[in-house]
DNA sequence: TTGAAAGCGGTACCAA
DNA sequence: TTGGTACCGCTTTCAA
């Protein structure tokens, strides 16, 4: 690997003058710029960025938390990010957590000390510590939340897609197709912005003049090691359909829990939805993939990660006057698990 | 952040002393040791990845390139090569090429110039160009192949495991069950271990007594654009049963393309397995969601992320004379997509 | 418009 | 066993 005083010794000028033109920083003669170009082709010179690193603080590398990489979801909104981060130089970096907290902050602080310029983060669940963790760094670096803290004193950016009259609009078109009895599956309400989708879904229900029932709601158990979403829809929907009155339809927290529901509503001999509707939450491309496909409330997922990773760059790049808390409003997308 | 002379300071000695113990060459007297970790531990103090790698060379960073995010396979390879890299102060950069030769290449650059320490390269297809260009990078640092080459004249450190074996004995599986007429769906070959896939199947039918015939395999096009293995598989199972003479069994290069297929015979209402039998390869997450769930052939894709990893990783620190070549052997499973 | 030179935060050689 | 010091490759004043 060439250095920058190759360069300069090829172009016969002084260092300085070869940085200014990489960085772009400070004025070259155009004919003195010339020259260096020539010389930094020939010898395929490119910069260290370690060497830059050092003087500038930056990396140029962007980090995502995600809670489950087997979840398509951040797969999506990652390829959002990727294009917006290859467009100006950067890369990402994924880290998985796995959905434990303690790799959260395991993770964080490696990527502290390796100074990434942001950080995109997901979580699977809330604690204290790592709202407040996350919360006091986004005041040192640019992060960026994808959910929501419903914590008024919290003042973070944020991107994400309300869920809350999206739910209520499916909640309600079940009602319009004969369904009485809706179920609900859902995580804790760890996670704020699943919480709207559940608020939702029981607006719609009394809108539609519908008292929510609680027994038709189930709520997966607290830390439960290793499961997946896919899990918990699968055990929710077994759980509901041997209730003494099962329910008729079935909304979830996200699609992937959907998906297990429906795995175990055909292994059961259930029609899906002549005995029971299924409705997610994201439109995965796993939706259109499952039998039958499902009828979900479709995030912009993919733009979300663009918009993100547009925010994280201008606070990188020291634009601090932005709109950096961002809401997109999904869309309910019917499918055959509903029609 | 505090530096280096920092620790050196409150611990009363020199940098030289610190660097030793932080990179742990050179011997230090064990009092000194501990006031220098004391100190360290006080001022939160972790050596600059930039500076270390100025000198070092090392970023401490693999990269993983893949040709598609959305095939859960390489997810499931990552958290195998994600483990190992932890465990080893390592992180791991997944660049998604796409399934495009050119983006393979504008990773690779930009990953030379970022000076990652090692490069785990999945491909989709295979163009002479990029053959030499990663096998030539192979020389100059730590890359991994995770595919056969062919030409016996490239020798590259390699982790795949084998297809020829278990596709045969899958294809005489499905003989044993009274098919006949079993169809193949495949990429076309320009990846090595896809192609030992195919030989595989042709050579169980021969052994059945099976002439294998042509018209019962379907290769998708060169080269379309955007298409996934989930559309190619849609497309093959369209193609094969709208022939005159139809196959009452499928097997395919990749459970995706088996997944592509199970959702097109679904929709037009043929019987699995009865009208047709289908078996994928890879086992992935997806096979036991599909309805019915899909026989395949198992491979250790975590294993072989973690294997593929520690080869890295020991060629980094120039353990040279390692087994750099290793083959898995893979494991038919039955599931319901054949019973 | 350009060059000289002082760092940035480490590492590693050499001498003590 | 330790310290002094010359780098590593680049950026960035400051002067010319």
């Amino acid at each position: 690997m060439s250095t920058i005083l190759d360069v300069a010794k090829l172009a016969g000028v002084s260092r300085s003058t070869v940085s200014r033109v990489i960085s772009g920083n400070g004025v070259v003669k155009s004919e003195t710029r010339d020259k260096i170009l020539h010389a930094i082709e020939n010898l395929n010179y490119s910069p260290s960025y370690f060497a830059q690193g050092i003087k500038t603080g930056k990396t140029k590398m962007l980090a995502m938390l995600i809670p489950d990489y087997s979840n398509l979801y951040y797969g999506e909104m990652y390829r959002g990010i990727e294009q917006v981060a290859l467009e100006n130089g950067y890369m990402v970096m994924i880290c998985n957590t796995d959905k434990s907290s303690t790799r959260e902050r395991i993770y964080a602080e490696e990527l502290r000390k390796r100074e990434v310029d942001g950080i995109i983060y997901n979580t699977y669940k809330r604690n204290k510590d790592n709202i407040d963790y996350f919360t006091k760094l986004s005041k040192q670096m640019p992060v960026i939340f994808m959910d929501y803290i419903d914590d008024k004193d919290i003042d973070v950016p944020y991107v994400l897609s309300e869920g809350f009259e999206s739910s209520k609009k499916a909640a309600r078109y079940l009602v319009s197709k004969g369904k009485r009895r809706i179920g609900y599956i859902r995580v804790p309400p760890y996670i704020s912005v699943v919480q709207h989708r559940y608020e939702g879904y029981k607006q719609g229900l009394i809108e539609s003049g519908i008292e929510p029932d609680e027994e038709l709601v189930y709520q997966c158990p607290d830390n439960e090691v290793g499961k997946t979403h896919l899990d918990v829809g699968f055990e929710g929907a077994l759980f509901l359909m041997n209730k003494p009155n099962p329910p008729d339809a079935i909304m979830t927290s996200t699609d992937i829990m959907a998906v297990g529901a429906i795995k175990y509503l055909n292994g059961a001999g259930y029609k899906i939805p002549g005995d029971v509707s299924v409705v997610g939450f994201d439109d995965i491309a796993l939706a259109t993939i499952v039998e039958p496909s499902l009828t979900t409330i479709s995030q912009p997922t993919r733009k979300i990660g663009e918009v993100a990773a547009r925010i994280l760059l201008a606070k990188i790049n020291g634009e601090n006057d932005i709109e950096d808390q961002i809401i997109f409003e999904p869309e309910f997308i019917v499918r055959g698990s509903t029609d």
